[in-house]
RNA sequence: GACUCAAUAGCUCAGCUGGUAGAGCACAUCCCUUUUAAGGAUGGGGUCCAGGGUUCGAGCCCCUGUUGGGUCACCA
């Protein structure tokens, strides 16, 4: 018996899978297919004049139809694109028998199926280069309708749009959304640029722990796992920062990792709970150097994927070209809002923050306010990359203190198109001031901020064996990707962006309905009309349920015997 | 977390003032036989997100919930 649950267009496919059995095609064939041209390379090397490309062997799906009687167009597409393909029914038929072409091909293959075509490529009398097909294989039946997108002149019919359905069946978003496989492909060519570039230097990539016992590295709320053997709680990493600096200890002069990290932290068009940032330290440099290092990479990146330095983001030109500006903390403060807060205590920043009017409360240390006040004020008019320098220390405990101010630290951030993009460090190394700055940490937790950084003791012992002085760079991979393909969310750069659970529609199982007398096989022909359970049957009309159940079993010609009027009047009675 | 918008056929969307659920594409049947989002004709397809309520009557009005989008807050 038909699944009822499957619309009529899935029921036919279904059908399909047998008739093609029946015809000793296997849907699902086990064995390689040959393929000897891409999509790609026949639209742009095909040349009736050389005659190339006359035995090839391709393979893809098919995504549009137009059948005319004993000629045939269909859309096929590969890994890099579409190509019409030409059925004609005597190239596929040379014998008596047409069914191949009548049948199979007409009847029984689908937009969404997957096939193999063996042919020579043409240009047709409207001049679109083609394939005709002498020979065609069923590589993979498709048994659930694909939505149908047209494109004509750039715009775009019927698009599959709903956010939700897209991100939840990327697949099916990748398959008729081309430009979103592009966004992707742009994704990993940014990684291969800083992967090349590092590599070049000599820069080892490395893998550090995922599962920690101590979420250390970043201010930020962690998931909590629980790890049965050793029977202890294990945090998800929120940055990796502490582990590689050890491998610097350890004697290492360049490493780099691209990590997925977790915060459990609010979601929104730039936050997803897991997310991908590269952390880099190299050995005997400081944040100047760095600076340098992050404008020769970004450039690289951008030229990597546009062949220029400048990106559209939203509506602002942004240009990557090296050198980026340079501005103080503390200079972009003035540079904004005209007041120069070198040298305020705690009091005075609190008047400056009140006349800002900008929130905050009792637990704000110093540091916390001048972040507050650089976050309100200036941080959204930094659209063209600039590094923002010199943080306060409390902001900054796995930082070196300036060299010309102990009151801040050898840190930068790069700041694009209003948003944080780098962040990077002359780091820490004293393995004193570094405990010191753990114990600050754990006076502003006790003080109520909750986001606080745990002490890392071993991490401290690892300074205490020395670290040579070392620069240290964290980059978010997805905000990067989302700046280098003008994508607005994040959702967009990520290929499975977290969603909240599917729910299905609540069901009773099959003795709930067999319970009050209902035959099994009955059970989804009531849950076909609507009704998943039997507690909700209890009020219905049994003459009208009935008629419902005699027509469901006649339509669907599910040949069942039918229940008498007196057999529904009776199972309704039954519920009560 | 707050506010707000949305959810109707496989997909994209209409649906008036509350009165028998519609279109295009897709699908099926037949005809045609080199088309370009588009060949022609006919037809089938619905838990109108779920659950309550108001009403003679709810896709539409009210309440609660679910999922998603947007804005803000929190958070880097």
């Amino acid at each position: 018996m038909m699944n009822l649950e499957l619309s009529e267009q899935e029921m036919i496919r279904r059908q399909s899978l047998v008739e093609l059995r029946k015809l000793g095609i296997d849907p699902y064939p086990a064995a390689k297919y040959e393929v000897n041209a891409t999509t790609e390379e026949m639209l742009s090397k095909f040349d009736p004049e050389k005659n190339n490309f006359q035995e090839v062997s391709i393979a893809g799906r098919i995504t549009g139809r137009r059948i005319m009687g004993s000629a045939s167009f269909v859309e096929l597409q590969d890994d890099k694109g579409k190509i019409q393909v030409y059925f004609k029914r005597d190239n596929i038929c040379t014998e008596e028998d047409k069914t191949l072409y009548n049948t199979v091909f007409k009847k029984l293959l689908d937009i969404g199926d997957i096939i193999g075509v063996k042919g020579n490529v043409f240009i047709t009398k409207v001049g679109e280069t083609s394939v005709n097909v002498t020979e065609f294989t069923i590589l993979s039946k498709s048994i659930k309708p694909l939505p149908v997108v047209k494109e004509k002149d750039g715009k775009t019919y019927d698009a599959f749009s709903d956010p939700e359905q897209r991100y939840r069946q990327r697949y099916v978003d990748l398959i008729v959304n081309p430009q979103v496989k592009e966004v992707f492909i742009q994704r990993t060519k940014i990684m291969n640029t800083m992967r090349n570039m590092f590599n070049d230097r000599g820069y080892l990539e490395v893998e550090t722990p995922i599962l920690q016992a101590i979420p250390g590295g970043a201010a930020a709320r962690p998931f909590i796992t629980h790890h049965n053997a050793l029977n202890i709680p294990l945090y998800l990493r929120i940055a990796n920062e502490l582990y590689l600096k050890r491998l610097i200890v350890g004697g290492f002069d360049g490493v780099y990792e691209f990590s997925k990290d977790f915060r459990n932290e609010g979601m929104d068009r730039t936050h997803n709970p897991e997310f991908t940032v590269m952390e880099i330290y190299v050995a005997y440099k400081d944040y100047n150097w760095m600076m340098e290092f992050t404008e020769e990479m970004l450039e690289k990146v951008a030229l990597a994927l546009h062949g220029k330095t400048t990106v559209k983001i939203g509506n602002n030109e942004v240009d990557f070209k090296a050198p980026y500006r340079r501005l103080t903390m503390i200079d972009a403060i003035k540079e904004h809002t005209g007041i120069d807060i070198t040298g305020m205590n705690e009091d005075q920043l609190r008047q400056v923050c009140k006349d800002l009017n900008i929130d905050v409360n009792d637990t704000f240390g110093k540091g916390k306010m001048i972040d507050e006040i650089f976050g309100e004020k200036c941080e959204g008019h930094m659209i063209q990359p600039t590094f923002i320098t010199d943080y306060p220390v409390e902001m900054s405990p796995l930082c070196k203190k300036h060299r010309d101010n102990p009151e801040l630290t050898e840190r930068f951030e790069l700041m694009v198109n209003g948003k944080e993009l780098c962040n990077a460090y002359t780091e820490l190394n004293d393995p004193i001031d570094q405990l010191e700055r753990f114990q600050d940490q754990l006076k502003l937790s006790e003080k109520g901020d909750d986001e606080a950084m745990f002490i890392d003791h071993d991490f401290v012992r690892a300074l205490e064996y020395g670290m040579p002085p070392t620069s240290g760079m964290g980059i978010g991979i997805d905000r990067l990707t989302m700046f280098m393909t003008g994508q607005e969310s994040i959702q967009d750069v990520l290929f499975f962006p977290q969603m909240r659970p599917e729910k299905k529609a609540q069901k009773d199982d099959a003795t709930a309905y067999t319970q009050i007398g209902i035959p099994e096989e009955w059970v989804a022909v009531f849950q076909k009309n609507g009704y998943n359970t039997v507690e909700g049957m209890k009020d219905v009309n049994p003459g009208a349920l009935h008629q419902k159940l005699c027509g469901t079993n006649k339509k669907h010609k599910l040949g069942l015997q039918n229940p008498s009027q007196d057999d529904v009047k009776t199972w309704i009675e039954n519920i009560k």
